[in-house]
RNA sequence: GCGCUCGUAGCUCAGCUGGAUUAGAGCGAGUGCCUUCUAAGCACUAGGUCGGAGGUUCGAGUCCUCCCGAGCGCGCCA
């Protein structure tokens, strides 16, 4: 159990006494760390907050909360402050414990069981296969997979998935372009490639590669539409393995990969439609014109299936089918979300670039209408990326051909930097990227000031050995190992920058489960800078007296409970960094 | 026109989903600290009417309304 939620259940059991069960659980009784560390080690309001309910007053009953705290054999002093808060600190010997439990339980320490083994579905990039991944794909590929860890290691069972988008225009588009991209492999002059074609480069290997294989894919098909097909079939294949490639450097991996293509033949949508039907929430109707600053030239009334999506708080009614008889994106989307929710997760989760904000509102009631509003849909919607270097924006234009792939900022910045930095920002914010920055070696990037905490720990982990021969390590690293530390005695651990490192280091659940609540990582990069500064900082004592430093040669027993202190400090930051898809540092 | 997101120090951003006694970091600017475990660091100083105006509340950067500004979006595209 985490630090936190064990002061929650000291109060929660306080109060059970006071006021018998009708009290907030110890998961609702809020407690927080308070910005200044004089004020205390924890502070909760809960007397603000129970003050109504127990009609008592506020200040009083925090004074007499704090009485019963204070009691407490783990707690030092406790008092009531403002206008009814509660402040207290531990005792060292609390503070030792807590070490003394991060060392024992391994990283367990950080994660609970809270998923207990529910279902979980998190869908992530999903990228159209028309062309390759770029930085701001790499944003929701990273969030995604990194969520998906969360979870996983939180006790859900999670399933990762990609969905294809291999029907529709779009694909139309890609089988003729690639068509053309052949002629040209064959020799034939295209001159420029045509409006309403995709112009970029990157689909020329693509046309050389099928002009290539032309028998074996094209084979005699005479009927343009066949040909079309198995183009298209040919292109998606190709740039999905490009996908793959980008997201294996990423260090981002799905379990599933589902095509809107395969479920439509399948008879998804028709599967999906019949149950709207059942339930009478689509008709045939005429829609009002679309409300944009200039309208379609080509928009006329027409009579078409419609979804009731006005029902579920959508602005509109949603067209399932489009006049030349085919299914429209939403018809395919809400039976491919239809079909998630069917396959059992208890929870989805999608993970979306903002271009597709304005889609939320239209598959959140399509799916609440097909799952008679069972389902638990959030959509975490990830701002755009801008790419910079040097501080001037490195331009993305697709239609040149000229943007940035990931493949060349994995290249150029490495997998660990960039993964980094795309988590340091929540999601909803959007993110300027400085391709110069990620690779400096200080302050200005956050990666590199954690890893420097790693490697220093690290290193005085190797250094131990020489001042302490017989202390047990591991011959290949060089590093002492936690046999060494594990009779320590810790009580010898009582300055403040100690029992600050520790204090951080226990509220590693604290920054977990808050990503989880709010499906946010940044706060995990956050606290990982903040355990680095702790780090630096204690580390910065030593510089000043000798006596401080983590390896004293004129004490053993000092220098096993500093190096204990150490050792837990760099699995952590080592846990979480693994957790977040980075390698830690031994050295820089 | 409408919807969503964002607006916090010169710059880039946190602010734990309503808490206080001084709104926090980093960069940039200024000062100090290496015969000592990595100075790639640490400590300190300067810098903010939290876009603006109302409102709800014991209590608002956080919630509500309106306004201003920026980004993204609005279809028988996906």
């Amino acid at each position: 159990m985490s630090l936190h939620l064990r002061q929650a259940e000291r109060l929660h059991e306080i109060l059970v006494r006071r006021f018998g069960a009708e009290v907030p659980s110890a998961e609702q009784i809020l407690v927080e760390v308070p910005r200044e560390r004089k004020f205390g080690d924890f502070s909760s309001n809960i007397a603000l907050v129970l003050a109504k309910q127990v009609k008592a007053n506020p200040r009083q009953l925090a004074a007499e909360l704090a009485e019963d705290l204070a009691a407490t054999d783990t707690i030092a002093t406790a008092s009531a402050a403002g206008p009814g808060f509660i402040n207290w600190t531990l005792t060292d010997a609390a503070w030792q414990k807590t070490l003394a439990e991060i060392i024992q339980a391994d990283s367990n320490w950080i994660f609970r069981d809270l998923g207990q083994g529910k279902a979980v579905n998190v869908e992530f990039v999903s990228a159209n296969p028309t062309g390759p991944l770029t930085v701001g794909h790499a944003r929701g590929a990273i969030l995604g997979d990194v969520l998906a860890d969360v979870l996983q290691r939180f006790g859900w069972k999670v399933e990762r998935e990609y969905y294809i988008n291999d029907a529709g225009n779009q694909i139309d588009t890609l089988a003729d372009t690639i068509l053309l991209r052949m002629r040209e492999a064959e020799g034939e002059d295209i001159g420029e490639i045509p409006r309403g074609l995709y112009p970029g480069e990157y689909l020329k290997p693509i046309g050389v590669a099928l002009a290539e294989q032309k028998d074996k894919v094209l084979g005699t098909c005479a009927d343009p539409e066949a040909r079309r097909t198995a183009a298209a079939a040919f292109a998606v294949e190709k740039i999905m393995q490009g996908v793959q490639a980008d997201l294996t450097a990423l260090g981002v991996r799905h379990d599933v990969f589902t095509s809107d293509k395969a479920l439509r033949e399948a008879g998804a949508v028709e599967r999906a439609i019949a149950v709207l039907k059942e339930r009478d929430l689509v008709y045939r109707g005429v829609l009002e014109p679309p409300k944009g600053e200039d309208p379609p030239e080509d928009w006329e009334p027409r009579q078409q299936l419609l979804f009731r999506a006005t029902q579920f708080g959508d602005e509109s009614d949603r067209p399932l089918q489009r006049s030349n008889g085919d299914w429209t994106y939403l018809a395919g989307d809400m039976a491919y979300h239809y079909d998630k929710f069917t396959r059992s997760a208890e929870k989805l989760i999608n993970v979306w670039g903002a271009d597709h904000v304005g889609y939320i509102p239209r598959i959140t009631s399509a799916l609440a209408a097909l799952s008679d509003s069972k389902a638990n849909l959030r959509i975490v919607v990830c701002q755009l990326v801008r790419v910079l270097r040097d501080g001037r924006e490195v331009r993305m234009s697709k239609r040149e051909g000229s943007f940035v792939t990931l493949g060349s900022v994995v290249e150029e910045v490495g997998r660990d930097a960039l993964r980094f930095m795309l988590l340091t920002r929540k999601p909803s914010a959007p993110l300027d990227f400085d391709l110069s920055v990620v690779v400096k070696q200080s302050l200005e990037n956050p990666l590199f000031y954690v890893q420097y905490a790693h490697a220093r720990a690290c290193s005085v982990l190797r250094l131990a050995v020489e001042t302490f021969p017989d202390m047990p390590h591991d011959p290949s690293s060089g590093e002492i190992t936690k046999a060494a530390v594990q009779t320590a005695d810790l009580s010898l651990l009582t300055a403040d920058a100690e029992r600050e490192v520790i204090a951080t280091l226990a509220s590693a659940p604290q920054a977990l489960e808050a990503t989880l609540r709010a499906l946010e990582p940044h706060r995990i990069t956050a606290w990982l800078r903040t355990l680095a500064a702790s780090f630096h900082g204690m580390w910065q004592a030593g510089r000043a007296d000798e006596n401080s430093r983590f390896i004293v040669a004129s004490d053993r027993s000092l220098s096993e409970a500093r190096l204990a202190l150490v050792l837990a400090t760099r699995d952590g930051l080592g846990e979480v960094l693994r957790l977040l898809g980075v390698t830690p540092a031994d050295r820089l």
